[in-house]
DNA sequence: GTACTTAGTACGAAAAACCATACTGATAGA
DNA sequence: TCTATCAGTATGGTTTTTCGTACTAAGTAC
């Protein structure tokens, strides 16, 4: 699809799709998945380098606590869009990488960097 | 675009220009602005019928209060995403409508429920 | 003069998200 | 024995969102 699908086009394609009534909307709970102040840019450095250990997007994340990557991390897994690979070694190491679920969001990042690359200065 | 674009497609086209470090990247304040309960939703019924007056717009999105209405149609007006029409009537009449810049997202919000279709069930 | 309409405001409470700091467990190396 | 490493937990506090309820202004119809 192109940048400059108009409204009637994208009704004609989705518009009996796209339903807030009955909650069956597509859009609003992918949206959900993505809230909070960390999972985009996690999903970002997971796109740049993958896999990543826990340390290492805690440095490339700065200012975030323990906490609020480690609760993130779960969502993300839970939400399937993260792989979480732990082995047994001492010191612990952990590896993050994106699922496939993950990757397929790329083409959803592109439309809104398309966007905002037209309207954010 | 295609759906079945691959992560090395998109890191060849876009993958300089999202970058959290500096704070220029066009995907996270995008995502920002469509963050609250309830803007999506306000922009779907949008979508549907336009323009809508306020009570119509309640109406719609049944359980919301005036107060959360109320500051959504606000930030999304700040935005540039809706505009809002008053007419100087008894009682008021006011309503609301996508501008270009908020019809321009519906790409977005194609690509979102072409993932969405694929992985919600 | 009373009730009804619409598009909001005001204000406080509840809930959710976020943050800061301290701590753990198992081992390796000095 | 002491310290360092790593991937988290635990706990309590602050800030941001969201909710609930009551209220306003200005005119119209009765």
């Amino acid at each position: 699809m192109n940048q400059s699908m108009t409204y009637e086009e994208f009704q004609a394609r989705v518009g009996s799709v796209i339903l807030t009534e009955n909650g069956n909307c597509p859009v609003t709970p992918v949206v959900q998945m993505l809230q909070g102040k960390w999972k985009l840019q996690i999903i970002y450095e997971l796109c740049i380098q993958s896999p990543m250990r826990f340390g290492e997007l805690k440095k490339m994340l700065k200012p975030i606590t323990n906490t609020m990557l480690t609760n993130a991390l779960k969502e993300l897994e839970g939400d399937g869009l993260v792989h979480r690979e732990q082995y047994n070694e001492i010191p612990p190491r952990v590896e993050y990488s994106l699922t496939e679920k993950g990757t397929d969001l790329l083409p959803v990042f592109y439309a809104i960097s398309q966007w905002g690359m037209k309207y954010i200065p």
